[in-house]
DNA sequence: GCAAAAGTGTTCTTCGTACACCCATGA
DNA sequence: TCATGGGTGTACGAAGAACACTTTTGC
């Protein structure tokens, strides 16, 4: 048996953190889990996350446990709960600290094709472990309040998008639809977009219709809104 | 020296919670206060709080640690963050889950007389202990967010009350002024309090002035609100 | 050429906002 | 009687919601 070395007067928990990736992929919106290798739940998917060092903040563990299991590094992660059943790990008691993070397209490339991180549709989720499916609802559900009032549609898309892409984004997250003037008018009229005409890259393969504008995102505006105005996006 | 009998393979944190309470006096949002009679910090004030049992979850502890220190037994206790810095207690590494609760002037009768708890307004605070300052300052930022789109003035307010106090009350935690008619216009029109003909017991000396209305929340219509429409309550 | 998706403007209604006078109460 | 604070309604402007047709593209 491993030594136990580290001694406290008073019982303490374990804690960990851990991470609701959420990323667009032009359709809808996914979740990255990781499959688990060792028991407890061995095999089941669970959310990317570990414990806490006592060399780092809940922040910075999280960003080291995303970096060593999925090689991701993004840009937005922010904290929204904790989690502190008695019984949610088998093995002793420990207390997630939990966040969401939002990663674009582009960003995934390192850990999209580890064999063990996989990105799934939120109607089609596999058996979670722990109490990770807890996890995952309230995120998604921070996810959905947050979103009428942050831009952070565009944290999941890539610098140019069209508007189409971030309407088919808000209405994946929020699970329902808009008309297109009306959303289209909105965001023009907010002034955060603005029209690009660079040409890119890879135009996304798409079935039929017309090629859609590009634009891109301008943090400046939003920024000054912040401060004066409002920026909302309710339907 | 204590004897030290919890021992663990690997380093754990202590994790404690800490809450920030806030009331409302007729006048003005305040916030309740512990004066530390032990070190470290102490002499100096802190807010309600203390170590996590084995045998609790973190929202047993704030309400065990909150009836402990306060006599208190808040309806509304909400989880707003996670303070982790490495070095924000001076005994070892903890780990602060933070709390805010909304509590009405009738339910203070109990811990408002303790020697060493007192109410303080926003602009007068004392110096806290350890990081209680930032977990202060993020639970009143969160309590603004929230103030918008749920009911929670109501929380902070008795079953009766007038619609002159409800306004103070937005205007001391929004920190802003309104217009006294169109701030009645739009919390009748939502529809979630009524006007209440019952007699009440004490009118709340005052100094001048016609004697206001008593109303009371409808906590059903807001619940069917919820649902439908959306509660805003915006100037 | 046909189906699928994107671009574009107008009208109506709703909500927010600015604003002034009279009334009840306590000192 | 005077000062303080509470109750009441209207008019204007901005923003949200409903709504149809044309254009481009892939098959």
């Amino acid at each position: 048996m491993a030594s136990l070395k580290y001694k406290y007067e008073y019982p303490h928990p374990a804690v960990a953190t851990d991470c609701a990736v959420f990323g667009f992929d032009g359709q809808s919106i996914k979740i990255l889990l990781i499959r688990r290798g060792i028991e407890p739940y061995k095999g089941l998917w669970a959310l990317p996350g570990g414990f806490l060092r006592m060399d780092e903040t809940t922040d910075q563990c999280i960003r080291r446990e995303l970096y060593e299991e999925t090689s991701l590094q993004p840009a937005v992660i922010e904290q929204f709960g904790v989690f502190s059943a008695l019984d949610r790990d088998p093995r002793e008691r420990v207390i997630s600290v939990s966040y969401y993070s939002l990663v674009k397209k582009s960003d995934v490339k390192g850990g999209d094709d580890a064999s063990d991180a996989r990105w799934f549709a939120l109607g089609a989720l596999p058996e979670l472990a722990f109490d990770h499916k807890e996890i995952l609802d309230k995120a998604l559900h921070t996810l959905r309040e947050k979103i009428h009032f942050e831009p952070i549609g565009f944290d999941l898309m890539d610098r140019h998008f069209t508007i189409p892409d971030l309407q088919r984004l808000y209405e994946s997250i929020l699970g329902v639809r808009f008309d297109r003037r009306n959303f289209m008018k909105k965001i023009l009229q907010s002034g955060v977009i603005s029209e690009c005409n660079e040409s890119i890259a890879a135009p996304a393969s798409r079935h039929a219709g017309r090629t859609p504008k590009n634009y891109i995102f301008n943090q400046d505006v939003y920024e000054a809104m912040k401060g004066n105005g409002r920026f909302k996006m309710e339907f």
